[in-house]
Formats: structure tokens, sequence, C-alpha cells
DNA sequence: AACTGCGACAACTTTTTTATTGATGTAATC
DNA sequence: GATTACATCAATAAAAAAGTTGTCGCAGTT
């Protein structure tokens, strides 16, 4: 039983996607070398908090949601990886094992690289380099947002922050919010299942957002992100 | 935030497993100096099939379900791990990648090693290599009667090798039926669900086993066993 | 050509999960 | 000491997933 490989040739096709736009012929057949494909399914963990991580995902198709863990049972989501970004990057130059764990929200076909390519590419392209770079220096900026928000925000600020980022990927994905449940919405705000969902109720009655099932709209984005802005 | 870890001080006496008894302090050191602890949540991935292999796992508690996928989403079910039990070992001495996937059916304390670190040990600890060339020994012969199944059994044989494996396992673990589907079941023996539910029934109503919600007892391993005998 | 062994589909029921709401408790702030 | 800002719990309600059954069709066998 083979693993779930696509063949070369649709591989060379694959590294169109633009961060790999600069690389050389010999680099591209460096990655080559050292990849593999997988068709991660809804539902599977693309990365696991705290195992080791040898390798750097790049999902070319699909949608991710990547999340903290705590020792008890609570998560806390960070972003939703799209088509194009990494995930485990950050785990590959400095610690060695994943920072966060990561899972599938629809069937994601990704790639997987040994860090030791992408090092030695790094190396040979400063262009490669400067992506690499912009998008940890991105990671980062999002980081310190996402501090601030639970530190200084409380619930409403919170959901709106949550509600205003993911209405922001709803342009490229429509369908992003039915794959996210309450408790997802929840978790991307740091709060409970049921004070979300309480405060969804009270935004649709003040005109703010509109609910559909488990569509959610935004009516007014200017006083969203007062409410937000106001924390 | 930190990864899931226990303390050293637990870990000492986590390698009290059977087969790390023959580690001199030297090596449990290495292990150590390798290892990370991760507790894998009910639902979780340990491994995905595909993806690179740089580490072993062991298992130090809770049970877990082996699979294979194909290109289409069937899926087939090898085996239930139990605690003492390695995941991702014929992964780390050949191919480089995982050749199965498997999933947390109960929350699981794993701990994993990199499989660097166990190849040092092999080479220089022989008995601990012989414990490692016996669980290969096992799983292959597992392997080939697998195949066997699949090869040339029909359904009431294979389902019937179904019921007497998870059976074996009810001693230690009396709730392991509760944790299965029927479709779980259904794809340890390789038939469709359908048809895993119509002979279930049928079996009962020929006063083979019994059915209680989700659990299933033997109630005439004399017959189950010819049948499976018979193919 | 009839039969067997099984998967696929559709319709339906049951179970499990998710969502929702109100009530209560509590730590932090005013 | 009152108020605010939540979490937590319990009780339903609603939605989704899993389980069940009958029917059909097809690919191999006899």
């Amino acid at each position: 039983m083979k693993p779930i490989l696509e063949t070369d040739s649709d591989f060379i096709c694959d590294v169109q996607a633009p961060c790999f736009q600069t690389l050389t012929n010999d680099e591209v057949e460096l990655v080559r070398a050292s990849k593999t494909q997988v068709l991660f399914r809804k539902g599977d963990n693309l990365t696991k908090q705290g195992t080791f991580a040898s390798y750097v995902l790049f999902v070319m198709k699909g949608l991710a949601r990547q999340y903290i863990e705590g020792d008890n049972a609570k998560i806390f989501n960070l972003r939703i990886i799209k088509p194009g970004e990494f995930v485990g990057l950050s785990s590959v130059f400095a610690r060695n094992t994943f920072n966060y764990s990561s899972v599938a929200l629809t069937d994601c076909q990704v790639f997987l690289v040994e860090k030791e390519a992408i090092a030695q590419i790094i190396r040979q392209n400063g262009t490669f380099g400067l992506g690499i770079i912009r998008r940890y220096c991105e990671q980062n900026s999002n980081l310190f947002d996402t501090l601030r928000t639970v530190m200084y925000k409380q619930m409403n600020g919170r959901i709106a922050d949550t509600l205003l980022y993911i209405d922001s990927l709803k342009a490229e994905n429509p369908e992003i919010f039915q794959l996210l449940s309450r408790k997802d919405v929840a978790d991307f705000a740091g709060i409970s299942t049921e004070s979300a969902v309480k405060l969804l109720k009270s935004f649709e009655k003040d005109g703010l957002i509109e609910l559909n099932e488990k569509d959610i709209s935004i009516l007014n984005h200017g006083n969203l992100t007062e409410i937000s802005r106001r924390g």
C-alpha cells in the first residue's frame, strides 16, 4: 500500500506557488528530492503540539485551524491556515518540536519538505529567505496582536476581533463559517462557548451582524471595528 | 505556552516500562535527552501516513487505532495499539515516512524518541535490540495473517477474525468495543459498514455473539473460530 | 443461465454532538 | 459593599452522525 503521493510531473507545477517562484532549477530539484505529498482529510491533525518537527508543511489546497493546547482540555485558536502558507516553520529553526497543533477543516493537499532542504535553500537563495522572513515577521506581529487581545480586551472586543478576522477570510472562502462550530469561534476569542453564543445573539439584536445557521455576516463593519478597538 | 510535558522525575519511572528494563543508566540518559512527552487527546492523530518520521512513539497510556488509507476515502484498520507498544518503528529504519496512520481512541500519554537515539542504543545494547526484533517479527507475522485474511476469506470469516481479535483485547480493556463504531469494526474486516451490521445481527441470531449497544460478547468461541478458520 | 457474495444506495431510526438559554457563583474592580 | 465580567452548570432543543434494514445490481462461480 503506497502512501498518497502525486506524480513528480504534478509536482513541477505545484511549485509554481508564488513563494517558490524565485527558486532555480537546482533548488526546485533539491525541494523535490526531499519532499513528500500528503492528503490530510478533514479532521486529521497536520501538526501536534510537542511532537518532533523535522519538516515544514506547505498547504496547497484546503483550510486548517491552528491552535495551542493547555494542560487541561482548553484550546485556543490562533489562525486559519490557507493555501500557500507554511505550517511549522517556526519549529524548524529554533525548537525542534512543533509549538502548536493544527487540524484540517477541509481535506488538505499538503507537501512536506525536510527542514535541511529548506535551510539549504535559504543559504543559497536570499530572495527565498526574504520571503520566509516576511512570513515570520507577519506571524510575529499577529502574535503580538493576539497577546494584546488576550491581555487587555474583554468579551465584546475579543469576539469582535474574532468576527473581523474570520470575516476577512470570507471573500476567498465564503464557506469559512460553516467549517467552524460555536466552540471554535469561542476558542478564537478565548471565551466560553456559552458566552460566545450569547454575545453573538446580542450582536445580532443590535444589528451588528446577521446569523444564518452557522454563517455569520457582518452588517455594521464600522461599529464592530469600534467595539474591537475599545476592547 | 509550553508543550505538554511531564517533569523529568516522572520520566525516570516512565522508563520502568518492560522494554526499557535492560537499558544502562547511560542509555536511559540518552533516551531522556532526546525524548519528549505528549498527550494525544481522543481523536488526535498519532501518526499520519506519508509524513516524515524522524522519531518513534511509545505509548504509555491509552489506546489507539492503526490504519492504512487508500486513494479514495477507504481505510483499513490494522490493529489496536496498546500501552507498552511502539508506533512508527518500521518507518524509522527503512523508509523515512510513516507507512500508516493512527488515531487515539482514548487520551494517550505517549513519549517520542528521536530515531537516532534508538539506533544508537540498539548498536550498544543487544538485548534491547533483540526486543525490537521480536516486535518486528510479531508485527510481520500479523501482517501475513492479515494479508491472508484479505486475500482468501470472505465476509463471515473476516468478521469472525475481527471479533476474535478485538475480543482478545477485552480482558485488559473491557471497554474496547465501546470505543469502536460499526464502521471501525467493518474497517477491521475490510467490508462495508452495512454488511458488518447485517453479519453481526446474523451472528447474534445464530447465538454466536451477543450485542449490547456497542458492546459485543462472544458466546460461542468455538464456532466463531471455526468460521474464521473456514473463511 | 442461475447462483453467490458482496458493495452501493435510499429511507429511516437512534444516538451523539452541538447549540442555546437561564440560573448561579465568584474573583476582580469600583 | 455593590457592580462588573465573566465561567460554569444544568436543562433543553436542534443538528449531525451513526446505525439499521431492505432493495438492487454487478462481477465471479458453478
